[in-house]
DNA sequence: CACCAGGCAAGTA
DNA sequence: TACTTGCATGGT
């Protein structure tokens, strides 16, 4: 009998503590980090962020009117920082058009419908769109990551080549919808796979679920 | 030196 | 539909 995901939980939990996710001032600053962490070391993305607030300029407004450019070299410390910052201003042009500065108003529309519109800027694919349902929003919404599928189809979860629905799924099917508890769930994954859970070992050498 | 990090979209067949 | 490739800095 394999473990279930609310024992897993709570063993990372136990183990870890809270991770104190998103580590952010707002939710505005959620979704600029979503998509500067995209395939991106987190302490790379903390300088671009500096950088902008040094500047003052991590607010909508300001960032609405910086050149593309000009952004583009604040970021850099973040890598692809061309794409980045033309994925930034997708993102600005999104909100724009839907709530402007008041980020809440995204929330009288329904999650799904809410999701379908963030897959359709360019720049934010499943995860980045999750990520701020989830860590700018505070919608019950599972994100999944490369850590996730790599550690739990290594368990026999799910299949090796995974999508990211059929990972999802795994947990939304069988916890309760709790944005709480996904964004702890998912913020100790990611800390357990950064040190437990290496790309290329087949398996870590030692595995904390795999103890009692 | 190689490999990795809290992905995504565009191009090719 | 299913692969492949480009994007890029900074840490180990």
């Amino acid at each position: 009998m394999k473990p279930r995901l609310e024992s897993i939980y709570r063993k990372l939990y136990s183990r870890f503590g809270p991770q104190h996710w998103w580590p952010a001032d707002s939710a505005f600053e959620v979704m600029v980090g979503a998509i500067l962490t995209q395939n991106t070391n987190w302490q790379n993305v903390e300088r671009a962020i500096a950088n902008l607030k040094k500047r003052g300029d991590l607010d909508f407004k300001k960032l609405f009117r910086l050149p593309e450019k000009k952004l583009a070299l604040l970021i850099k410390p973040a890598g692809y920082y061309n794409i980045k910052a033309r994925r930034l201003k997708e993102l600005l042009k999104f909100l724009d058009a839907h709530c402007g500065t008041d980020i809440k108003q995204l929330c009288r529309q329904n999650t799904r419908a809410l999701r379908r519109k963030l897959l359709s800027v360019k720049g934010v694919g499943e995860e980045t769109a999750d990520s701020i349902l989830l860590y700018a929003l505070n919608k019950p919404v599972f994100v999944v990551d490369a850590y996730t599928k790599r550690i739990f189809s290594r368990h026999g979860f799910i299949p090796q080549d995974a999508t990211y629905e059929q990972a999802q799924e795994l947990f939304m099917g069988s916890l309760k919808a709790d944005a709480q508890v996904f964004n702890e769930y998912h913020a100790l994954i990611v800390r357990l796979g950064k040190e437990h859970c290496l790309k290329n070992k087949p398996r870590c050498a030692d595995c904390p679920l795999e103890k009692k």
